[in-house]
DNA sequence: CTTCAGATGCTCT
DNA sequence: GAGCATCTGAAGA
């Protein structure tokens, strides 16, 4: 099976959050299940020069650490007090920079990944609940049953909690941009169109 | 379909 | 102590 490598991670992290659509993020369970989604929409956080970025200006405390590690590692952090993003570091080791993976729709064992989200299966979701399912990046991460714990980790280490493949490449031409969301108090950086999906 | 309040706890000042 | 890269359910149009 295919894995992205470090070198897919290490470029600039606008053309890793364009790239990163329709490729499939694959999580590892503790029993061993597989869930695999593919990514639909991505947001760029680049610290040199985003005011909107947790590591802007280089700002370095113990939440932005793993911002600073090698490319293809997962920042994961807690927001609002009880929902998590999930982000890839990109750049060059020392440059904090990252892809925030802000929707995804299901490839396997999405009545795992449904229950996780709804406590019901695929089949059993409500029309509503099938729209929501996987549109946002706190809902991702439940789905995929990422928290804090899985910070840190290696993208590049297939026998780990979590990776990426191929999947699908995005048709350049699918590709939509457009504002961030949820970054107002960002000054300049709320105009920055650094939002990718299809 | 839309808006709105409330949840909840960590992070940094 | 203030703010946060969010989500949900309830209520209204």
């Amino acid at each position: 099976m295919d894995i992205l490598t470090r070198e897919f991670y290490a470029r600039d992290t606008l053309e890793a959050a364009r790239d990163l659509l329709g490729r499939e993020i694959v999580r590892r369970l503790e029993d061993g299940t597989l869930l695999r989604c593919r990514i639909t929409e991505t947001e760029a956080y680049i610290g040199r020069l985003d005011k909107a970025c947790h590591a802007y200006g280089y700002r370095r405390t113990p939440r932005t650490e793993t911002l600073f590690a090698r490319p293809g590692t997962a920042y994961i952090y807690l927001i609002y007090g009880m929902y998590h993003c999930l982000n890839f570091v990109t750049e060059e080791e020392g440059e904090p920079a990252a892809v925030l993976i802000r929707g995804a729709v299901p490839v396997e064992n999405g009545d795992i990944i449904a229950k996780n989200r709804f406590r019901c299966k695929e089949k059993e979701m409500t029309p509503y609940q099938r729209k929501n399912f996987l549109n946002g990046p706190g809902k991702l991460c439940q789905g995929l049953a990422l928290t804090r714990a899985q910070n840190g980790l290696d993208l590049t280490d297939g026998a780990g909690e979590l990776w990426l493949c191929p999947g699908a490449p995005p048709d350049p031409a699918a590709v939509r941009t457009g504002r961030r969301i949820g970054i107002d108090y960002a000054e300049e950086a709320v105009d920055f169109p650094w939002r990718f999906y299809l």
